[in-house]
DNA sequence: CTGCACCGA
DNA sequence: ACGATTCGGTGCAGA
């Protein structure tokens, strides 16, 4: 059989991927679409074709000789955007570390490139694909040579393929004529201007009768149509032009090697690392798959200790050193219902020496005799005892500890304090906040440049427990990798942290918050499950009514929860006016109902059927799911997630249990405290607002913060000019949008639609804002200014954010990064002092040995459930705390409220 | 697995 | 002409 060779037309398919893919960025803010798509369409051909031989052609970007001929003729091309330019020179380094031949040769364009191997590899009996997405290739194509031209429809890659014949059945003329036809008709993509007046029927009939462009002159006279006819014989040099312009060379001297060409090798760690870095998940499966035929990774010295008295010696040893790595590996037990993490390994780093694995004895010892007591005996005195070892190992003086998600491990670690860890998942969010997940595996390949085995690859779908009795090998070496990486980086991510001037936030704010946060996750928050229950009852009984009388206006069964189902019911069926939008079908959104529930009766009704199926199944049944035995309910604090800094809670998220509305905000009374306990709850009054004051010196704002009024009456003075005591609630309403406005990142369009009114109001009421709050204005253009220079945001406490955004040409992203540029440094440090307060708080309750506990935060809210008899001392801990978190201009004002539950205290 | 809808700050 | 306020999480439907 015939050898076969795959020919990629660099440029035009990076173009073709660019406008194909939507825009994707990683955390460095390089954009990445154009590499992405490429890369997907590279690798469809490959597995399609199975090619021997592979190479891919690159135009030089001096200009060629055709370009000069256009150039002279019109003008010059418009420039590639910015987007797509930055991505070229990325594209190769990645074809490079995949070791593909990459041709390009000054003065000579891709496509002649691409010509000439064709032609050259066919004379030579292969089998030729040639990629590209540029139709001026199909002058190539015989029976030898396939052009393949790709296109993405709606996430998909299709690809169109060209044989000869295909090119005859598609055009009606052979590929030679093609030259010609498009000499005719020209190409605007391609800059070949062709005939005025002739496009692609013309052309197309022009070629078939005649066959070929000299036949055409030859017999013009004969055409009957009198402006095609004039404009062929007064652009006849411009029919030649195209010509030329659209012929591809292909007799160049150049010649493909096909020894390094071979279609093998690709699978690389250096092409792996650049994956990672450029965030292509869904590529790195196929590296990993392929990784044992490029086996390069790094082998260190991992060992699997097997006796617990060994294990238990080298924790001994290990508390001399001055630093270590390690990682422990915990699951929740099986069949229980509770988060309590069971500790199933555990990994210890010694740097320039050895990692060491032990694993618990979890799993029954084959033929083993153990009865169940004492097989479950045995297991609890092993982890106690292993746990006493590693609490005393890490509570060891001037040991410095790195480790990779510390607050997973507390339960097993000394948790007196953090001054001993450096947890490396943290320093990379804090390093780069956008990232989705943060493993060991990626943090290595971005930090330390290596590509070490990545989870999903190991595990599968299995989970650490049954890696561990099938693969006890493999969960080890995962295990150790995981110590190794973090003693590794340790001192990297540090350095980086110095740099980026968030060593202090790193030591002083986050380390110290995974502890905080640790607790309250351990506390939890004890909920009453029959008043619970009895609510979701109540709920149902109004559901059942409300979904009886929304079928019968209605005429038909349908399912209320499917937007798409009621978008046809109410817009088709029942013929109501609101109109289309979405690509899935009608919008039934809360805004597009609401202004239809005024005339009719069924939209009112579906509105509060939404509101109370939500609160069923968010609220009374998604809680008590997460009831556990000890009738509370521990939420997951987590500190990686948010670009901004916050914190975030998940399973559940108890930071969005319903507040504005009534019926909703009886949920928080199922919140209790315990016996002989209150609640003391809260907030910071207008902390985001405070920190604009301060942020940016508007002394107006400051003013108005020190009259210690109704902030948004007296904006609403000021920016209206009316006397404090004649502002209407319509003009407080007004300030106070604007006020919130402005926190976002503000836009007239997003203002009018919040105040419904006209975008020019808004813009007014934005002006006038600026007016009275000059330094406002100035601060936020200068945040965004500064964000564009330096590509991130800063808040008061050094905490960053890259904005990729800002550099994008496309109007929507780029005014996304300007809103996000003025939001961000304002939302962050108001989440920085909240962090602040909490580690305050938490510290004060504890030095004071009070019973009372810090249990939830809500962004701007903290949670206390509070003894009764500590109540007065907990309410000076928690106003003096969290006043003094920070030194801003003006105050920082709370509102505090105690209760028998939630809803009270709030 | 994605889009929609909707809850909070 | 168009786009069109930030940050999150969960549940559901429908592919």
């Amino acid at each position: 059989m015939s050898q076969k060779l795959v020919l990629i037309d660099g440029h035009s398919i990076l173009n073709r991927a660019f406008y194909g893919v939507p825009d994707l960025s990683n955390a460095e803010g390089l954009h990445t679409n154009a590499i992405y798509g490429f890369l997907n369409i590279m690798f469809k051909i490959l597995e399609e074709e199975k090619p021997d031989y592979l190479a891919v052609a690159f135009d030089v970007h001096a200009p060629t000789f055709r370009h000069q001929m256009y150039q002279a003729y019109k003008g010059t091309r418009k420039p590639m955007p910015e987007e797509l330019r930055q991505q070229v020179p990325v594209m190769k380094e990645v074809l490079k570390a995949m070791h593909i031949t990459i041709m390009e040769q000054a003065g000579l364009e891709a496509d002649d490139i691409l010509g000439t191997l064709a032609k050259k590899a066919e004379q030579e009996g292969m089998e030729v694909s040639l990629v590209s997405g540029d139709r001026d290739l199909l002058q190539i194509a015989t029976d030898h040579i396939k052009i393949r031209i790709p296109k993405t429809k709606q996430g998909r890659t299709e690809i169109e393929d060209y044989y000869a014949a295909d090119v005859q059945a598609a055009y009606q003329v052979t590929p030679l004529q093609f030259i010609e036809l498009k000499a005719l008709m020209g190409d605007t993509a391609d800059n070949i201007p062709g005939v005025p007046k002739v496009g692609e029927k013309t052309a197309q009939a022009l070629m078939v009768e005649y066959g070929s462009l000299d036949n055409i002159y030859s017999h013009v006279e004969e055409i009957s149509k009198k402006s095609i006819r004039e404009s062929l014989i007064e652009h006849k040099d411009l029919a030649e032009l195209s010509k030329t312009l659209a012929t591809i060379k292909t007799d160049c001297d150049l010649q493909l090697d096909y020894d390094q060409a071979k279609a093998e090798g690709f699978y690389t760690p250096e092409a792996y690392t650049l994956c990672k870095r450029l965030e292509f998940k869904n590529l790195l499966g196929r590296f990993e798959k392929n990784a044992a035929a490029t086996d390069t990774k790094i082998t260190e010295n991992f060992r699997i200790i097997e006796e617990k008295k060994e294990f238990l010696d080298f924790l001994k040893k290990a508390k001399k050193q001055k630093e270590i790595g390690l990682w422990l590996i915990t699951e929740p037990a099986v069949g229980s219902n509770t988060k309590k993490e069971e500790l199933l390994g555990a990994s210890v780093s010694v740097p320039d020496a050895e990692t060491v694995f032990y694993a618990l004895k979890r799993e029954q010892e084959p033929g083993g005799q153990l009865s169940l007591f004492e097989e479950v005996k045995q297991t609890v005195d092993e982890t106690a005892e292993i746990t006493a070892a590693l609490q005393e190992l890490s509570s060891v003086k001037g040991l410095r500890i790195a480790t990779f998600d510390v607050k997973r491990q507390y339960d097993y670690l000394d948790h007196s304090g953090t001054e001993q860890y450096f947890d490396i998942l943290i320093a990379a969010y804090l390093l780069n906040p956008l990232k989705n997940d943060y493993d060991p595996e990626s943090i290595a390949s971005e930090h330390l440049g290596i590509m070490i085995q990545g989870k999903a690859e190991v595990f599968g779908k299995r989970s650490f427990r049954t890696l561990l009795s099938e693969e006890r090998k493999k969960a080890a070496e995962y295990t150790c990798y995981g110590a190794w990486v973090s003693v590794k980086c340790r001192k990297v991510l540090e350095d980086k942290l110095e740099v980026a001037g968030m060593k202090r936030l790193m030591n002083e704010m986050e380390m110290p918050l995974s502890l905080v946060l640790y607790d309250m996750q351990k506390e939890g928050v004890a909920v009453r499950r029959e008043e619970l229950k009895s609510y979701g009852d109540a709920l149902v009984a109004r559901i059942e009514e409300l979904e009886h009388a929304i079928h019968e206006q209605a005429g038909v069964d349908f399912n209320i929860n499917s937007p798409k189902q009621l978008g046809e019911v109410l817009f088709e069926t029942m013929q109501i006016p609101g109109g289309k939008k979405t690509k899935t079908g009608y919008s039934t959104a809360a805004d597009v109902l609401e202004k239809l529930s005024a005339d009719y009766p069924i939209v009112r009704d579906i509105l509060e059927y939404r509101g109370l199926t939500k609160l069923k199944s968010t609220y009374a049944d998604g809680l008590a799911a997460f009831i556990e035995a000890d009738g509370r309910i521990h939420t997951n604090f987590n500190q990686t997630i948010t670009a901004t800094g916050r914190i975030s809670s998940t399973e559940p998220n108890l930071q969005n249990i319903p507040m504005r509305m009534e019926l909703g905000r009886k949920i928080r009374k199922v919140f209790v405290p315990r016996e002989g306990y209150e609640f003391m709850d809260a907030d910071y009054s207008q902390i985001e607002l405070r920190v604009l004051a301060h942020m940016s010196g508007d002394e107006q704002l400051i003013d108005a913060y020190r009259q210690e009024e109704d902030i948004h009456r007296i904006t609403a003075s000021k920016v209206f000019h009316t006397p404090f005591e004649e502002v209407t609630d319509l003009q407080r309403r007004n300030a106070k949008a604007v006020n919130f406005g402005i926190v976002y990142g503000i836009s007239s369009f997003g203002l009018s639609q919040d105040l419904s009114i006209s975008k020019k109001e808004a813009a007014q009421y934005i002006e006038q804002y600026f007016e009275t709050y000059p330094k406002v204005k100035e601060f936020i253009d200068k945040l965004v200014a500064d964000a564009k220079n330096k590509g991130y945001t800063e808040t008061m406490f050094g905490r960053r954010r890259p904005i990729p955004e800002l550099s994008s040409s496309n109007f929507m992203q780029r005014s996304f990064g300007e809103r996000v540029a003025m939001n961000a440094p304002i939302q962050g440090t108001a989440a920085d002092i909240i962090k602040i307060a909490m580690i305050k708080v938490w510290k004060a309750l504890k030095e004071e040995e009070l019973k009372s506990r810090l249990i939830l935060q809500v962004h701007d809210e903290l949670l206390i459930e509070t003894a009764l008899e500590e109540e007065a001392r907990v309410r000076e801990i928690l106003t003096e705390n969290m006043k003094s978190a920070a030194d801003l201009a003006v105050t920082l004002e709370i509102d505090l409220h105690t209760g028998k539950d939630w809803y009270e205290a709030k």
